[in-house]
DNA sequence: TGAATATATACCGATACGAGAATATAGACT
DNA sequence: AGTCTATATTCTCGTATCGGTATATATTCA
């Protein structure tokens, strides 16, 4: 996995607070429009970005996409997600983020589903 | 300091090659043409970039230029130089970058006096 | 002073990025 | 079939980046 490809993708706001949510477990598009509050359009950019360049996978289910980190990562990724989210501690946005994530509904995609067929696959 | 900008000093690889070898102590313009074998302007304004987003530190000596990394360092820059470090272990071309170094005469520009001022101030 | 050396800057062209507006697609439901 | 919803893509514009060529600056040395 190519260094440089993964700092591209660190050098956005908005991507940073994409991957730092990702950090909490997968997710649908529509729960980063909501924590951010940004448009469709931006939001589904950066993610078309990050996918890409394999920082995110995706997962239809229905309507909706999960997208999630990657289930294996490059040493290299795993070593940046971790020192992002380390970097992340104390920034005021990142933290208002997780508490907004908080009070979000999940289950408005069938998250869950998508989990346990995920999890059934994998055992 | 800004986290998006120090990932910007990161997407390139000419820029993580420099950050590497600076990881070993402070060096000059010269070194680094040697090292890394690329023009004396493209080195000169990679050095330009990162010194403008204060991930390197300069002191001039005669006519020559000493490039280090900052004395004192933000956690979010400390923990990605670290982070660049590891991830760089087991690349041929960092490790090679290394070697080269090694066989180079680091004091065609005065370095150990710098150094030595150096150290004579901060004490 | 002038010449030589080390380094920096200005300018140019090609390419990529970021954001918004408009439009397209894919799947669910009737 | 058509409609609705969630998401993706295309187009366009302004701006940043990267590399090269040419030129400028700063310092030393004679």
């Amino acid at each position: 996995m190519d260094l440089v490809r993964i700092y591209e993708c660190l050098c956005d706001r908005t991507r940073l607070r994409i991957l730092h949510l990702l950090g909490q477990g997968p997710l649908c598009v529509c729960h980063f429009q909501e924590v951010l509050g940004e448009s469709q359009v931006k939001i589904s950019k950066h993610l078309a970005y990050l996918r890409a360049r394999a920082l995110v996978e995706t997962e239809r289910h229905g309507n909706w996409m999960i997208y999630s980190l990657p289930a294996r990562r490059a040493a290299e990724l795993e070593a940046n997600l971790k020192c992002l989210q380390d970097c992340v501690q104390g920034d005021p946005e990142f933290g208002r983020d997780l508490e907004k994530l908080a009070t979000l509904d999940l289950e408005c995609c069938g998250l869950a589903e998508v989990l346990s067929r995920r999890k059934a696959r994998s055992a």
